[in-house]
Formats: structure tokens, C-alpha cells, sequence
DNA sequence: AAAGTGTTTGACCAATCGGTCAAAGTCACG
DNA sequence: CGTGACTTTGACCGATTGGTCAAACACTTT
């Protein structure tokens, strides 16, 4: 509340070694959570001295904090470009092979976040409430017009999208679980299959 | 390994106190994690002291393992209910509905669950590859019958069991998303009108 | 090369963690 | 009521945790 924390990084140094840890975070926060996840953990995956971390955040939480909030908006860039003049059937399915993507590319971000929700937000419930919020109801609108105008199907347009989270998300967070079904088989290519066919019939007008 | 432990409660105050445990532990490790879970929270939420706890469970992972052992079965016996026999489309969309249920009716134990695979089911790992994926060959086994004989659509029966399971859980595990974007309105009757349209337009051979 | 700024670390700390133990308390039962 | 088994707990322990601090080190600038 009281003092900003000095975003701007100045030396080389500082840019550099923030990123290391940072990355080296996501690493151990999206394995453990973040009251799994240690200082010890992250320093030693950073390749630095825990007082050496603590040098550059000044918490455990404002590391935390920090990864959270740079996420966000790579997080919901593809909700972003859901193009209300595009075509309907053609944006919600390019919405969905770009989760589905994130989910193959990005699977330590995605189980940061759903470690943050799962154990209800308690360090991004403002984010959800305020931005995401937003962005989900503008969204929201352009898919309920869709169904109106009789473009795509008639679908509750907020359980649209988050079936679209569910299923993509799904191959990143549960991955234990689908490989000790489907082995070490990559899932991808089959989930791309199945989720193309289940909304473009869903979608059907 | 060596020494099973006894499971049969003897007397009326060890089953009592057994399932008062069992029940704060459920509570406590879905909120927070195995590792972010702590004995005194549970004690205290069990109204029992800590070394009292461990007269009756012999460290904090047996009283997690106990939780979990007794819990696979209630979290499976939807899909063990997918009858071959029965009318195929009703089989699934009555499995969905089940799912479904539990999601609102058992949201702890639905994050319970989501908890240890999300990090990987350290805890649990057997179970997934061993009961858990033998279940779900003998169940996507009847579906891809269902699909090559017509009665469905041609689906990857193993994709399609994924889906239920994101698209429920989802429910209760994103429960902070979820009612972060539609504000306290209870979610499942928009969740299950949807899912059925969805479904039920997937499975249309 | 000297001074000042930025960086790194070993040693340390208080708090909390899971777990132990001996002693005290309670219960069932002959 | 008395006795033996069962139950409960306060005090304690070693390990780990997030975090501090002063001193050492390195780098840049003049």
C-alpha cells in the first residue's frame, strides 16, 4: 500500500539476475504450490544464495506476487483477440486452439494459476474480481450477440468460455493424470481433434 | 511396507474421533494443500490437540493417505455406474450429471483430489496408474463400441472422459474463478443445461 | 588508484513445523 | 470399588522456514 515496490530494474545485473529468479520461481512454485515452494528451493534453482534472492525481492511474496501479475496478461491475450467483427465460429475455435496451445507451451504458468484458485485466490482475488471480470463480460456480450443474430448456436455464453478453460487447461494442470491413462503418449494432437469436433458441433446454429 | 496398520476402529471413541480427524483433515488439506496444511490446523479444527491427532494417525501422510484411499473409490464409482449395456447417449449424459453432482455436492474432496495431481500425485501415483487407468480403458472400451457400431458419434472415448471430468470438476476446483466472473449466483444450473446441449449434440452419430 | 555504488554471502535469528514422551486422566468391566 | 486398558495432554525436541545483518567483494567512474 504504503511503497511501490522499484519496478524498473537499472543495472544489467539486476535485469539479469531478476529474471533468473523469476524463472527459476515459476519452476518451483508451479511444482509445489507456493506455501509448498521454499526460499532454499528457488535460490538454489536460480543458481544464488537465498540472501542473494532476498537482494533483489523483498519477500517470498513479492516474488509470488510479481510472476502473478506479469502472467496475467499473457494469460488472457487470447480472450483479448476474440474479434467481435471476425467469424464467429472461426474466432471461438482459434480461441480454443490457443488455450490449448498455452496449455502444451506454457503447463508451469497454467498450474501457477490453478494452485492460486484452487486454494481460492487468496493473493490474486482482485485480479479475478477486477480485470478478468471485465474482459470476461465484454467477451460475453460479443458471444451473446453471436447466438442472437442466429450466427452460432444458442449457448450460455459465460459456461462457453469456461469450458474453454476447463478443457485446455485440463491437459496442463491434470497432465499426471492423463499420462498414467494415455501413457506417455502426447495428448496434444488428440485433444486438438476432439475439442475441434466438440465445438464445431456445439456451435451449429 | 512392513507393518499394515490397523485399520478396524476398536472402540466407539477411536471411530468417533477417527472420522472428527478424517473430516477436519478433509477440510483443512483441500484449502490449503498437503504441505500448506499443518497439524495444528487440523487439530484445531477437529477440536483435538496435536499429540492426540497422532495417537490416532501415526503422522500427517497417513492421516492424507487415508483420506485419499477411501475417497477414490466414492470419486469413481460414477464411471464403474457406465453401464454397456444401457442406452449409450443417456449412460453418458447421466455420468456427466453425477460428475456434476459431486462437483457441488463434494467440492472439498474434489480439491483434495486436484491438489495431489496438480503436483504431480507424488502422494498417489499407483492409484492413477493402476486402478484409476485400467477403469478407464474398460469404460473407453464400451464407448469406441458405442461409436463403431453408430449408436454415438465418432468420438475418442478417451478425450470425451477427460472432458467430463475438466468440464465438472471445474466447478468445484475453479470455484474462486467461477464466482469471481458470475458474481455469488450458484453456477450449476447454467453448468448443466450447457453440458447437456453439449453433450448431447457431441454424441449425434 | 581511490572512492562510491552496487552485489554477494556466512552467520545468525525467531517462528513454526512434524513428531515424541512420560505422566496424568478417563473409561469399561469384573 | 479397583484394576487394567484406553485416552489426553503439557512440555519438549530437532529440523526447517522466511528473513536479517554486517562485512566482504566487485564493478564503474573519476
Amino acid at each position: 500500500m504504503s511503497n511501490a515496490k522499484p519496478k524498473p530494474r537499472k543495472t544489467r545485473i539486476q535485469k539479469r539476475n531478476s529474471e533468473v529468479i523469476l524463472e527459476a520461481a515459476l519452476d518451483v512454485f508451479s511444482k509445489h504450490g507456493f506455501r509448498g515452494a521454499t526460499l532454499d528451493q528457488i535460490a538454489n534453482a536460480a543458481g544464488l544464495s537465498k540472501p542473494n534472492l532476498l537482494y533483489y525481492f523483498s519477500s517470498k511474496e513479492a516474488i509470488h506476487a510479481e510472476l502473478l501479475e506479469g502472467l496475467m496478461d499473457t494469460w488472457l491475450d487470447p480472450l483479448r483477440a476474440l474479434d467481435a467483427s471476425g467469424d464467429p465460429k472461426e474466432q471461438l475455435l482459434s480461441y480454443m486452439r490457443r488455450k490449448l496451445e498455452m496449455s502444451r507451451n506454457l503447463p508451469r504458468e497454467s498450474r501457477l494459476f490453478a494452485n492460486e484458485v484452487l486454494q481460492g485466490a487468496p493473493r490474486i482475488g482482485s485480479g479475478l474480481g477486477g480485470d478478468l471480470k471485465a474482459l470476461v463480460d465484454e467477451k460475453a456480450a460479443i458471444i451473446a450477440d453471436w447466438s442472437r443474430s442466429g450466427r452460432i448456436a444458442q449457448v450460455d455464453p459465460y459456461h462457453l468460455i469456461f469450458s474453454i478453460w476447463a478443457l485446455t487447461q485440463h491437459y496442463a494442470d491434470f497432465d499426471a493424470q492423463v499420462r498414467a491413462v494415455l501413457g506417455n503418449e502426447d495428448p496434444f494432437p488428440g485433444a486438438e481433434a476432439f475439442l475441434d469436433a466438440l465445438y464445431t458441433k456445439l456451435l451449429i446454429p
